[in-house]
RNA sequence: GCCCGGGUGGUGGAAUGGUAGACACGGAGGCCUCAAAAGCCUUUGCUCGAAAGGGCAUGCGGGUUCGAGUCCCGCCCCGGGUACCA
């Protein structure tokens, strides 16, 4: 007899083996379909959480299974591992981020290695290795050859306690500093950006043919938010140059508006506000420099003071009157013009300003009868507005924005909601952005040869007023590469989301020397065939990397047909512990590794595709650990099964025989070929929880058929065929089980095909509802005809229970399954 | 606030508009054992009933349909994102 089944003996064989023999390695020159399977490259935040162990499970699935179907898999493991976590532990414990980050990585890496999952490890990367480093910065620099970055003054978050910058998340909700818990203050600085909204309209066109999943798809739309309108001048009364400019996407409104809002930020706030107003804005401004954006768009219109007169009236230009212009936080500088006309009637926001501040609405569109609602924003019949009376909404738009245009008040405008990419960040452990900042000559690239600038490592972390860079004179002391005078270098450093916009492309070609990567070779493995993350980054790094493969497109460093990264794209849900998701920042991890050290990877890795469908989140409690345990004695009967010691145990017996297969043989394969099918339409569609539970149902009938007796030949085909479909859930396992009963590797062996013949049957079951309601079911061959399934329906006793002597008035049949008699 | 999701037994979940609860976890009972662990077998939504059998049931309220967990409308609650967490 065989040893039982211990993951602690064969798990390290297995990982071993497979770090060892290069297995995974591949080449540009593969013969095989080539195939790219990435995890989105993670923070290093120390050892895998279960947040990691579900991405990389559902990854290294997608690697293993696609390789034995035939494929040449690209799998690559990278960190991005840059980033504010390093910093704050610098600053605290002053250990530097790079000791820091570097045993993190190894921590992390150690631990998915555990996991077993599988690379080519010759493309390891992280973002703050000088090489990765170096290429980034020769892509910024291109991009602003490319006038795709450019300088501009932005806000940010100023701690006058901490003297620093601070990240979003560091600000807590009341407006003070989680540090320090000083008020944080805004506080403008010149910084750099990348000219994403140059892309708007192709980021929002490509949408449309990426196998993505619809929310995310969604989600990109929404944020981009294409909005078509039209801008036009309210004259300011009382003036003959001034005059606000508004946009606005219901031009046919017009007639409806009873006053106007300018942001906060307006550059022509002060020529606005009258004297006997000042003072009252004044204290107003000082509390929205307090307030964040969301706050600004979130809280109730209703519950505290958002805006307040600026003393100005403005001209409304379809009817002529003056309504009163106001300052309101709602109104945010950076979209559209910064200024809104207030139409209460149409808009929601505007009837809710309109009833605090008692100003008149008018409505300008006949809502429905049975209309309750306060303002209505949808289609009808324009009211209350001269000339576009009578008129449906997009008839009004048209003929308001042509009067506009022919009298030269206004004209059509397209708008984005979509921002260009603040990409600096004033904080030391990031990639230093490589410009030169000269007196005569500008803003100038570094030379290629002298990169990557590094940041030096002699910096105070701790918080003195300016980043740890810009306190560094040696750092900072620059000549300028154009005219060699005296020059400033750049202190500042990217944002960490510019790492991960292109680290897919250097997977594919770690090697190039003299260049990011070699175009070619990039042409061979991208796009990514299969992309796997969080839904948390739906937006924000998916836009930032699609942007980046299109600039690139168009500067040449990769093909020009490759203009989205990602062909398709699967959101894994969240794990999460009390509620929200489980984050080292939180403090709320379960750590793999105690489950290594005793159930071992391939069970865990079982559990987390067994517990549910793998985009939606879960939440770790109490019962976790026994579903766990549940996968694991799965496992273990499996291993049993396989290698005969089923019948060691009291209670079961195999019995298998040498003889031709009989009809109860027959029984078994064709089960075993109804699941090859269906757990392999489940792994094409992410349905992994069902793939496992029908391995556990085909596991059960063997079980029992084999107690009946089964022939030699049946079982070893079904426990091969049994194998082969766990060998990329449960890897360890697996190989050891094949290779005990075969030699070899059981993921050289090729995916299991089904074969048709057993696939149809010919009975099926009949359903037969009583007005929709189920009544019975009989077994039918499944060419029955209507009039034998209606006759043997109204033969059944149940169904004549409730039928009585009714007459049916109809019969719905969708044969051979479903018969519904209505009475 | 806005955008995107989700809500089904004691628990995780299953279910091309057609038998609600597959597969597990947990519970109950049994076999094996000196005993336990492990393993194996049976049972398990709620409710009425001795049983046969019936009724109820997918967050709440409406609607469409022969038929709704599934589609539509309106709520409630929970989660993600909201541009410097990654």
């Amino acid at each position: 007899m065989a040893e039982a089944f211990d993951p602690r003996e064969i798990e390290p064989k297995w990982q071993r083996i497979w770090m060892e023999s290069g297995e995974y390695d591949v080449s540009s020159d593969d013969p095989r379909k080539k195939s790219y399977v990435l995890c989105m490259y993670p923070y290093p935040s120390g050892s895998a959480h279960q947040g990691h162990v579900r991405n990389y499970t559902f990854g290294d699935l997608n690697v293993r299974y696609r390789a034995m179907n035939g494929e040449a898999v690209l799998s690559a493991l990278g960190y991005d591992s840059f980033g504010l976590p390093a910093e704050n532990a610098a600053i605290k414990t002053g250990i530097h981020p790079r000791t820091f980050t570097d045993a993190r990585i190894s921590e992390l890496r150690d631990s998915l290695i555990r996991l077993g999952a599988v690379y080519d490890w010759r493309r390891e990367l992280k973002s703050h290795d000088p090489t990765y480093m170096k290429w980034s910065q020769y892509i910024f620099i291109k991009l602003y050859e490319a006038k795709l970055a450019y300088k501009a003054m932005a806000p940010v978050n100023w701690c006058p306690g901490c003297k620093t910058v601070l990240a979003n998340e560091q600000v807590l909700s009341d407006g003070t500093c989680e540090r320090s818990g000083d008020l944080v203050i805004k506080k403008d600085l010149e910084q750099w950006f990348f000219r994403i909204t140059e892309y708007a309209d192709e980021l929002l066109e490509g949408i449309e043919d990426l196998d993505w999943p619809e929310q995310v798809k969604t989600m990109q739309r929404n944020w981009i938010g294409k909005s078509v309108g039209v801008e036009l001048d309210l004259q300011v009364v009382g003036s003959d140059d001034l005059a606000v400019r508004v946009f606005t996407t219901r031009p046919d409104t017009g007639f409806g508006i009873t006053y106007a809002v300018i942001s906060p930020e307006h550059p022509d706030l002060w020529r606005l506000v009258k004297k006997e107003c000042k003072v009252e804005v004044e204290e107003f401004l000082d509390e929205v420099r307090s307030r964040s954006e969301i706050e600004r768009l979130s809280v109730d219109m209703t519950k505290s003071k958002r805006g307040v007169r600026t003393g100005s009236y403005v001209v409304n230009p379809f009817n002529g009157k003056e309504v009163p212009l106001f300052v309101a936080d709602y109104v945010l500088a950076h979209y559209g013009t910064g200024a809104v006309m207030g139409v209460p009637g149409e808009d929601q926001r505007d009837y809710d300003f309109a009833k605090v501040y008692d100003l008149p609405v008018i409505r300008t569109v006949l809502p429905p009868t049975n209309f309750d609602g306060e303002a209505y924003a949808g289609e009808g019949e324009k009211i209350n507005s001269e000339w576009l009376n009578g008129l449906s909404v997009s008839e009004a738009k048209d003929r308001a924005i042509r009067w506009l245009e022919e009298n030269g008040i206004g004209k059509s405008k397209v708008n984005y909601r979509l921002r260009d990419w603040l990409v600096s960040r004033q904080r030391y452990w990031g990639c230093p952005i490589p410009i030169v900042k000269c007196k005569t000559c500008g803003y100038v690239p570094v030379p290629f040869e002298e990169l990557p600038v590094i940041a030096p490592d002699d910096v105070e972390f701790l918080p003195t007023g300016e980043s740890p860079l810009s306190r560094h004179p040696e750092f900072k002391k620059a000549n300028c590469p154009k005219c060699g005078g005296p020059a400033e270098r750049e202190t500042d450093t990217m944002d960490t989301f510019v790492d991960s916009s292109w680290y897919y492309l250097r997977f594919a070609d770690p090697f190039a020397e003299d260049k990011p990567f070699d175009k070619d070779v990039i042409a061979k493995w991208m796009p990514v065939d299969q992309y796997i993350g969080g839904i948390e980054h739906a937006i924000l790094h998916l836009l930032y990397a699609r942007f980046f493969t299109k600039a690139l497109s168009d500067i040449g460093l990769v093909p020009s047909d490759l203009r989205e990264p990602f062909k398709r794209l699967f959101t894994q849900g969240m794990v999460r512990l009390n509620g929200s998701k489980m984050s080292k920042s939180k403090g709320n991890l379960v750590a793999p590794l105690s489950y290594f050290d005793t159930v071992g990877a391939d069970s865990l890795r079982l559990f987390h595709l067994f517990v549910g469908p793998p985009g939606d989140s879960f939440d770790w409690t109490d019962q976790t650990d026994t579903i766990i345990e549940g996968c694991h004695r799965f496992l273990q009967r499996v291993w049993r099964l396989a290698l005969g010691q089923a019948e060691s145990f009291p209670g079961v017996t195999i019995s298998t025989v040498d003889r031709k297969p009989t009809d109860s043989d027959l029984e078994v394969r064709a089960i075993v070929n109804k699941t090859i099918d269906k757990v392999t339409s489940d792994y094409e569609r992410w349905s992994y929880n069902t793939a496992v539970a029908a391995l556990m149902e085909l596991t059960n009938t063997i079980y029992r058929k084999s107690a009946e007796g089964v022939s030699k030949e049946v079982f070893d085909e079904a426990v091969d065929s049994l194998i082969k479909m766990l060998a990329p859930m449960a890897p360890h396992m697996t190989s050891e089980v094949w290779e005990r009963l075969h030699g070899g590797s059981v993921f050289k062996t090729g995916w299991p095909k089904a074969d048709p013949a057993f696939l149809v049957s010919s009975e099926d079951t009949l359903i037969i509802q009583v007005g929709g309601k189920f009544r019975d079911k009989l077994t039918v061959p499944s060419d029955i005809s209507y009039e034998d399934a209606l006759e043997l329906a109204l033969a059944s006793p149940k169904v004549r229970a409730v039928i009585r002597d009714k007459a049916p008035s109809k019969v719905i049949a969708k044969l051979p399954r479903l018969l519904n008699i209505v009475v």
